[in-house]
DNA sequence: CGCTACATGTCGTCC
DNA sequence: GGACGACGTGTAGCG
């Protein structure tokens, strides 16, 4: 970090000045603030008084937090306009966003602190354990699934939309294959099932096989599948652990 | 605020000091620092050095937030316990759920600014969703959607489901109506497929419609709708604006 | 830009 | 506590 400006306690103008050049800078804001908050957009919402925490980010991303729970209480999007004036009796921060239109107002009638943040973040991020990785990690051991299947597609697009795995099996019938990373619910197995639909339409073939593989389903889901015609394999996520290091 | 605590640049023994009694004060701490990031748990993460903004709140959720984008890029929802201990060469805060279990470790190698703020917020947040709105707009003005249309239940249950509305025609056919206030896709279709096919189920009557009711359609939509024997009413929702003042 | 599917989604709500 | 749907979901990826 170069600096850290902090400013506890401003006057309402001094805050309004400094904010009024700090919204320019791209870098990170952060304010407490007794302030009362409209949203107008998809949807309205209105907020009144109360504490809160804003924190405004270098790509025009805004916060507003409330003293508990994980969700902002509101926000704009990255890319969303930030502006600063003065009211009689409070600072309006305005955050505007094009597509979709919407509009955030912060009315601030009293500035807790103010900070300035000129944050240095060149860390990399990487995520493990998602969908995409079990997706390749059965399309290189597909006999996890069944023993002789063989894939012939990956994220398969099927009018639009994507089928997960494409395979071939034994006896040579196509095989679909959705895939669930966590506890699969019914509407898992709908889209099994229009994929099912689909590629039978489109091969003219009667001999698709469709193959939910998750580690568990929830309650109804398996006499669903089984009334629907498909099939069933649950893993063991920990299992496939030991293949993915081999990747 | 009754009061804020604020500390710059403290040494790393300061800082774990301060942390160790914050952390059980059951207030807002905000943390500037450097600090790699690891997470164990329904995935797993990992986040190479940088400049965060560190937020854990009274119900003990966690936000790490980078310098730009919406989202945290490591968190902890409410109800998380928090953990600070000393390492050789850095503050490591630990952040553990219960169910699922899960780990968040931040190993802090530089802290930049520590804040306590003791946040009052009795502020009364009211949402206006627009679905909830059209759906009352509908109820009371239903020729909106077909000249002779009954309203007999709003929010109507069915099998765990809701329907938005349930209606009789002109010529006494039960009619099932989905309301979407924006692009409506697939999955609004199947759901009002099922509700149709449940609602003949049980009532045993053949003679039920289903209405999709929104502003516009996604591509290939329309069609579907056609063949799953269902029919679709677009509106304007600017016009049914006019309908929502006068309620 | 529209559309689809995923997410450590989170959150309420019903059973 | 599990299952399910809604959300101002946000986000990535592809046509």
């Amino acid at each position: 970090m170069r600096e850290i400006e902090l400013i506890k306690e401003p006057s309402l103008k001094e805050a309004y000045e400094l904010l009024k050049q700090w919204v320019n800078l791209n870098k990170v804001i952060l304010i407490a603030a007794e302030c009362s908050i409209n949203y107008v957009g998809r949807a309205s919402s209105r907020l009144t008084s109360g504490e809160r925490i804003i924190v405004i980010k270098r790509d025009g991303a805004l916060l507003v937090h409330r003293p508990w729970g994980y969700e902002p209480v509101n926000w704009q999007p990255s890319g969303s306009a930030t502006r600063v004036s003065m009211k009689k009796s409070c600072i309006l921060l305005e955050s505007i966003r094009r597509k979709p239109s919407e509009r955030l107002e912060i009315n601030m009638s009293k500035v807790l602190l103010l900070l300035l943040l000129d944050m240095r973040d060149e860390g990399k991020f990487s995520m493990y354990g998602e969908e995409e990785e079990l997706r390749e990690v059965i399309a290189s051991n597909p006999d996890i699934v069944e023993r002789g299947l063989r894939v012939i597609k990956e994220e398969k697009r099927l009018g639009g939309r994507r089928v997960d795995l494409l395979c071939v099996d034994r006896k040579g019938r196509l095989v679909v294959i959705e895939l669930k990373n966590e506890v699969a619910g019914r509407e898992a197995v709908s889209q099994l099932k229009s994929y099912v639909k689909q590629l039978k339409r489109e091969t003219g073939r009667e001999d698709v096989r469709g193959i939910l593989v998750a580690p568990k389903v929830a309650k109804g889901v398996k006499p669903l599948l089984i009334k629907s015609g498909l099939e069933l394999r649950t893993i063991d996520p920990n299992k496939l652990r030991k293949y993915h290091t081999l990747l």
